[in-house]
DNA sequence: GTGAAAGCGCTAACAC
DNA sequence: GTGTTAGCGCTTTCAC
């Protein structure tokens, strides 16, 4: 059994308000007395217990941080960046994953609400109208999503497609099609806002599709009854299965078919051909999402949310090229 | 603010503790009267808050999982496995990275313990003595680390280089060099152990590496110089990095020299040459896991520690060669 | 079937 | 500088 404050106060000779004082606030306590108290703490292996602190404090010192698919290589950067600023900060960093799926989403949340003084958000899943009510609950900080009256935290992912159809554009293309993402998700509606906005292109939107390297895959054969020379998808997996599915049904890439991703995960230029890309700052914005989210936590009930936009960029690989003659 | 058990029992007309049977024991509760606070609670957004039960139950139905580095694509499909898994066993899953650092290692599970009814480590950095200790206060299963009193699973990382050994020797190798992980890396040891009982090759072992792309980069001089055919790395990851290394310096993988990986990641599936590697079951790894470690939290003090290993396989695809001439 | 009361481990006034 | 006391939100005897 693992020792309590109350063990300690006995065992040391004095009152448990003290002993707690000597954790919680020291400068308070007789640097005589603390010395004593610390060295029974110890010796015992006495640990506060944060959950039973957190029920005072109503400070957990914990962080949530919600991801809709581990394996999806974007996410990693993100959350060991986050993890690592908020270490800093003296909070821990715990993660979930829904699995892309908004029940088991909403029911994290709910989890988390109460062990957890805030909650990172990424690219969620759930409708505007749960995010709210969830949010009266908790502090949120929201990820490639736009919610009014939340912090925010975007990646410009409309400018990155813009440079995407440029760079196509300039390569020769006209007709490309947009392989969007899964529904809900605020990154691929911006993604074909902009994309529908360029001059000069006949664009085909194509989906919704699963933003894994199975969608890619899948996608493949719509795509090419589309009759485009080029494809921009919503994410890099997505990319790289299409870029696959292609492959086997002997469409060459980028000899016949251009292909660009969104992410600029690591699989993308490990594949052949290298994935052309638009790059996301992931980390810049799991380190930012923090500090808006302590900021939040620190302010209590007169939090003012802010929004933060990152910028993107295209990085020219392998797998665009000029448009067959 | 949120609800507690008090707002619902007044607004019911009830008592605070027929409230808290309506959620914990439910049949205990005249129907109607559980209907009544059930509507409310409803009304009032009311969800049992788990930290405060936990302080009375002792359960707090959460489990930790602490990883060396979520980035490396090895972990991910556990994570997703485990946390599937016990969800369906009405528990949650808090992951957490220790970026290959002992000490933040020690860190989180220490702030986990509290705030979780056992924990899953896995592939654990730390000491043998650290983790004992801190095993007195929480229940752990060890995964990928044999340490005696503690459940473990096992993949049978020595199996699998012994297959893949067996494989390069087919194809006519002789001088093979073996690239470790990271010092305190179970697997690593398990492999070198392996690898130095095949009889009839010529084996140099090379690192300790940091088992990342990075690593096998760095590796490439190393193996070079060592002046061996076939090479096989402590994980794919490595074994990526180090093909690419080779890359650099004009030696053909897999014309000029053999290399073999382990873990069977998706980016070595992807990258070209593909990956040789052995497969290891991290999916059953992360399912077993959490069955055993629910079932230590099930027993409480009588719990007996349980070991499971696991199968691995090898999975030939481009990066071995016959032996050049 | 429901209410009353004690208590989980800790903090935070308030006394002294 | 330290002790006393109440209470965070909940469960769990024990009465009734």
């Amino acid at each position: 059994m693992a020792a309590t404050i109350r063990d300690v106060a006995q065992a040391s000779g004095v009152h448990v308000s003290t002993v707690s004082r000597t954790f919680s606030a020291p400068h308070l306590v007789n640097a005589e007395t603390r010395n004593r108290v610390l060295a029974v703490a110890e010796d015992l292996g006495y640990r506060p217990n944060r959950a039973a602190r957190a029920l005072t404090t109503g400070r957990t010192h914990n962080l949530g941080l919600i991801v809709a698919d581990i394996a999806n290589p974007f996410f990693p950067p993100l959350i060991k960046a986050a993890q690592a600023h908020a270490r800093l900060r003296d909070y821990h960093v715990f993660v979930a994953d829904t699995d892309e799926d908004p029940q088991v989403e909403e029911e994290l949340i709910q989890t988390l609400t109460k062990q957890v003084d805030g909650v990172l958000l990424c690219s969620p899943r759930l409708s505007n109208r749960v995010i709210e009510r969830l949010h009266q609950d908790v502090p949120f900080v929201v990820v490639n999503r736009r919610l009014k009256g939340m912090s925010t935290v975007l990646m410009d992912v409309g400018h990155g497609a813009r440079l995407a159809l440029a760079h196509l554009v300039a390569l020769g293309h006209r007709r490309i099609a947009l392989l969007s993402g899964p529904a809900g998700s605020w990154t691929s509606r911006e993604m074909a806002d902009a994309a529908r906005a360029v001059p000069g292109i006949e664009l085909t939107v194509l989906g919704p599709n699963s933003p894994t390297e199975h969608g890619g895959l899948a996608a493949a054969a719509g795509v090419l009854a589309a009759g485009v020379t080029a494809v921009l998808a919503y994410n890099d997996l997505m990319a790289i299965g299409l870029v696959e599915g292609l492959a086997e049904r002997g469409v060459e890439v980028p000899g016949e078919l251009s292909v660009v991703g969104v992410d600029d995960i690591v699989p993308g230029r490990l594949a052949r051909p290298k994935l052309t890309t638009v790059a996301m700052p992931t980390e810049a914005a799991g380190r930012t999402a923090v500090d808006l989210l302590l900021q939040l936590v620190g302010a209590g009930e007169t939090a003012t949310p802010a929004l933060t936009t990152l910028a993107t960029h295209l990085i020219i690989r392998e797998s665009t090229g000029p448009v067959p003659p």
